[in-house]
DNA sequence: ATACTAATACTGACCAGTCAGTTCTATAAA
DNA sequence: TTTATAGAACTGACTGGTCAGTATTAGTAT
């Protein structure tokens, strides 16, 4: 029995379990019954219950930044790439509403947890922002994304918009199209876009004409 | 001593305490000592540990609601209730980003809780969203929001969007001023501003010629 | 035989929830 | 005003069950 194979076993176990119930629910008894493996043998792999989790949940942002890397062709021009990143991240987040729901529930909850689990999960992150933020450069490149706002800035908005349509899909199964709706409004706006949009610095809105450029982020 | 203060009290110190550290890290020991009651008092008025939890989120979603719907004056033009409603938000998360944290953790979780507490948690999210569309609404009636994504669909997105920024003001702190730039890309979106955007429907992507109507949401 | 790995049995810390006892409050009677 | 009484509100020490983590035994390959 290669170690591989063992390791693998128990993080499916704990992806499937983690995901459906919340972390003091679940037993490493039951984790080891699922994964077909001793419960000590957890403990040969894992330092403990809390490193089980999170490290499930950083190989399941590393296989969503793998499938980005790998299914986005970086030649495509600007608008495939983001609809083609955009959808895959939402099929991905389909696929495995496991990982998706720990990535939800434990980003949030990043800030307070101990030193270098924090610093790898923000790393991970940074890898699936860079990803969009490489797609929105390029865009600018090419004179179709404005430049007011760093790419970055736009890649994390982005991030929160899919982070809601996996949501919906929970309770809208079958709506999968609706991703390019969603990339359609982060693209050209909520809007309206008949003739010239009104501009948002309405006369009615004091302090609206803040300076172009973001600071900080 | 009123029932209503020790309620209260219990509520801020789990407030508090779950905002902080994970639910199985906080024991009701805990909480008792924080609120200053003994701990029998806490089932006194709570059935248990959950309950705890999911009321006192709860509580704080309904807090969220009554500042929306006091500090957007309903007169006004659309361009400032979005942008009033989106600030308040965002200030409101700021002020209490426990609760932005209990909700932004356990609106993933929802979905496999327990009945009673599961259609109480989506009746409360339904009434920001439902304060957000009605905004929209607004918008789309005076000619200045598309009409092609119903209302509710782009509330839904502007709160992923509103989520994401309250993510970024904790690692960020000092930069509250971006929810300007965010309602500004949800309103204008990322497409450039300069003379006539091109349309996202590019050639090169297959399928994107879609019916401009969302099935379902 | 030996070395190494997996499975099982075990233990002790921990904590949600309880309940018997105490304190506070409100009302009434003296 | 003072005292008496009822009963509601509160407390915190206690308990029973749970489960993370470890020690032990069984298994396997060489």
């Amino acid at each position: 029995m290669p170690r591989k194979d063992k390791r693998r076993q128990i993080m499916q176990a704990a992806e499937k379990l983690f995901a459906t119930r919340r972390f003091h629910e679940i037993t490493l008894d039951e984790v080891a019954r699922i994964a077909q493996v001793g419960k000590g043998t957890i403990y040969l792999y894992f330092k403990d219950k809390d490193d089980l989790f999170f490290q499930t949940a950083l190989a399941g942002y590393d296989d969503l930044c793998d499938v980005l890397e790998q299914r986005v062709p970086c030649d495509a021009p600007f608008e495939e790439q983001l609809l083609i990143a955009c959808r895959e991240i939402s099929k991905f987040f389909q696929r495995r509403q496991q990982v998706y729901r720990m990535i939800q529930v434990e980003d949030a909850r990043i800030p307070w947890c101990k030193g270098n689990i924090r610093e790898a999960w923000k790393e991970k992150r940074q890898r699936v922002v860079a990803a969009l933020s490489a797609i929105m450069r390029r865009g600018v490149d090419e004179g179709k994304v404005r430049m007011d706002i760093p790419a970055e800035a736009m890649a994390n908005v982005l991030m929160g918009m899919l982070r809601m349509q996996a949501i919906y899909l929970v309770d809208h199964p079958g709506s999968e199209r609706h991703i390019d709706f969603l990339v359609d409004l982060f693209y050209r706006g909520a809007g309206w876009v008949g003739g010239s949009s009104p501009p948002l610095e309405a006369a009615s809105v004091e302090e609206r004409n803040q300076p172009q450029r973001l600071r900080g982020f």
